[in-house]
DNA sequence: TAAACACATTGACATTTATAAATGTGTTGA
DNA sequence: TCAACACATTTATAAATGTCAATGTGTTTA
C-alpha cells in the first residue's frame, strides 16, 4: 500500500495545466462533450483532443464514445484516491 | 470568490512532479531542512533547490532561514484552500 | 456510396522544465 | 579576517509540453 507517487503525480501534472483544470471543474457539473467543452476555451479541437488525453491518461476523466460524440465525466473512484491521498497530507 | 484557477494550477503543478510531491509529503512529517531532504534523494544540491523554490513559489511550502540552514514546512493555510478547491469538485 | 460531422493523430515549432556544473551569497566559528 | 559550510543563482542543455495546421478515422445521413 506504499504510495503510488508516480501516479498521483501525474493526476497533480494532469490537473496543473489552467486550461485542464477548468475542463475538469467543468466536468464536476456532469458529463460534457468535447464540443460543448471546446465552445467555452479559445483553443483548436486538436488541442482540446490533446487536453482531453491527458486527462483520461491521468486516470481522472472517462470518455465514452456516443455516436458522433466522445463524451467526459470525471472518474470518481480515481478522483477519491486523489482526495485521499491529499487528505492524508496532515502538517503538524 | 472566482476560482484562482491559476494560482491553483500553479499549486497543482507544483505537486505534479515525483520528487516534489514525495518533499511535500516528508514535510507533512514536520519542520526540514534542506540537507535532510537532500539526503533522500539522488539530485544534486541546485536541483534540490530549485525544487523548493517552485514548492515555495507556489504557497504550498514557506522557508525560513535558521542560521546556516533553510528550514521548510508546509503552508498550512495555502494548503487547507487546496484541499477545498479539491473537495468542491462534486462529480454528479 | 458519398458528403458532412466530431474527434484523433501527426508533424512542426516555440516555450517550459528538470537537471548538473560552476559560481555566488550569507552565516558561523576559528 | 578567513575558512568552511549550507544554500542560491547562473549558464547550458536535453527532454517534455502546449499549440496549431494539416490530415486521418469513425459515424451518421442523404
Amino acid at each position: 500500500m506504499k504510495s503510488d507517487y508516480k501516479g498521483y503525480a501525474s493526476m497533480m501534472k494532469a490537473l496543473g495545466d489552467e486550461t485542464r483544470l477548468k475542463i475538469f471543474h467543468m466536468l464536476a457539473e456532469g458529463e460534457l462533450c468535447a464540443c460543448k467543452v471546446l465552445e467555452e476555451f479559445n483553443i483548436t479541437q486538436p488541442t482540446l483532443s490533446y487536453h482531453m488525453k491527458i486527462l483520461c491518461d491521468s486516470g481522472l476523466v472517462n470518455g465514452r464514445r456516443d455516436g458522433i460524440w466522445m463524451r467526459y465525466t470525471i472518474n470518481k473512484e480515481t478522483y477519491d484516491r486523489l482526495k485521499g491521498f491529499i487528505d492524508n497530507v496532515d502538517p503538524s
